[in-house]
DNA sequence: CAGCGCCGACCGAACGGTCGGCATTCCGGA
DNA sequence: TCCGGAATGCCGACCGTTCGGTCGGCGCTG
């Protein structure tokens, strides 16, 4: 999604004259705290539920659901700003442009995802129990984050700036090769059949991806609950056991 | 994706007084087969593949793979003329509108999925064999119209116009439907455990319905071959059996 | 000459983004 | 304690561009 046509409408003037401010930094709008990765990575993902308290983040929060909604391109700032009840001109004020309202939102969703499963995992544990960990954990992640995770998961996947593109899809690399070097453990263990990993890795964040989709959180399971399920049909198989019937959880 | 807000834009003018043309259809404009949903579905999907001639034909070939890959917002009916080598005007002597570029195409995609799957199922096989062909055929089908199917399964969820809408979810849920009940079927044949049908039957569309986020067709492997796989391993399960080994495929 | 395919030029609206300026709040010096 | 400038939060009005869509008319073919 999002073509590169925005950037040929960047760059609207360059000024009449050529020295008007010398030194750049003519007036410094959006002074406040423009986007910082990093602070949003961390203030809303990872750690605890913060408050939530002041404009930008409530600028983020009706962003994603909106991106998550209709897509980037079917938002306008106008909407945003409608949304959060402030004029569009004050969105510009904390924002610089629209690309910066959703890249800090898609590499921070990418990047905290990794980095929270990351953390979690124990290579210590049984396969079994690290795909479980895992998974469950990355479903927990989506549940909490869903309107972000949406929003970052449809959209925004050639960021016209390729260092952020590239980095980003550095972070969800590391997390699928991570989901892979766990199945391969189970292989190698003996755990697990001799599986085709790569396809099997992708089976599974498919399904949970494709959770997004159509997971209701008023729902009777939450989102784990369902993960959960995936996992065991997908490690103990949904076929009736050739001889005699055991359970597949232990 | 896609709001309610092109709503707005629609109707620029009703002309200025209220009778220059009578009995309607002032001009006939637009007098080529406009969309015809069943037509697109006939001549695209189901069938077999015809040499593709005419310029409705190429205008929606081009058209999908713009959605597929930027979305229908972020596409602009100059790009599309343009990729085609014709004007905005021909265009519109082809679709009375932007909607109605997408519209066949989402539906079609959606409906013949449902009759193609539908046609080729078979109650008297097992259910593990019926899984397996339907899985596989969703996948052939994916593979064929890889561009419409993304372009469909990612825009106009929420056709603006309610009719079209219902239709098309109808399809789709009696799609699901029909997986669902494949796995009763083998529930109550006592072939499969008892697992929770819808879970298990999201679950694996899901992770075929994703497939579309990176499959490439000059990859090793087919999409049949990586969904039957995914099937099997949903069957038969990734972890090595409790007692001596067997190999899950019969 | 009727019909068809096609197009350049155009329309009003909506787009992303900018500008100057109005209040309010903050804060250090007198 | 008061004062005045700086910073902050915010906005109405505006800019040039691009949007979806329309119009009258051209050239070709049957």
């Amino acid at each position: 999604m999002v073509g590169e046509k925005r950037l040929a409408r960047a760059a609207p003037k360059v000024s009449s004259a050529n020295a008007p401010a010398p030194v750049a930094k003519p007036r410094a709008r959006t002074a406040a705290a423009i986007q910082t990765e990093d602070l949003v990575s961390l203030l809303e993902f990872g750690g605890q539920a913060q408050p939530a308290q002041g404009r930008i983040v409530q600028i983020f929060e009706v962003a994603c659901r909106l991106f998550a909604l209709k897509g980037f391109d079917g938002v306008s700032m106008r909407d945003i700003a409608l949304e959060c009840g402030i004029s569009k001109a004050t969105l510009y004020h904390y924002f610089p442009d629209k690309d910066s309202l959703l890249r800090p939102l898609a590499m921070g969703v990418t990047k905290a995802l990794y980095l929270h499963v990351s953390r979690l995992d124990d290579p210590g544990l049984s396969a079994s129990e690290r795909l479980r960990l895992c998974v469950g954990e990355t479903a927990r992640f989506f549940e909490r984050h869903r309107w972000a995770w949406i929003a970052s998961s449809t959209n925004f996947w050639n960021d016209p700036q390729i260092r952020a593109r590239r980095e980003r899809i550095g972070w969800r690399d590391r997390y699928e090769r991570l989901v892979r070097e766990i199945l391969e453990a189970g292989v190698a263990a003996g755990e697990m059949r001799d599986i085709d990993v790569p396809v099997a890795g992708r089976m599974i964040l498919g399904s949970v991806n494709w959770m997004s989709r159509w997971y209701d959180p008023k729902g009777a399971m939450s989102a784990p609950d369902i993960a959960l399920r995936f996992c065991d049909m997908v490690l103990g198989g949904i076929l009736t056991p050739p001889k005699r019937a055991s359970r597949a959880k232990p």
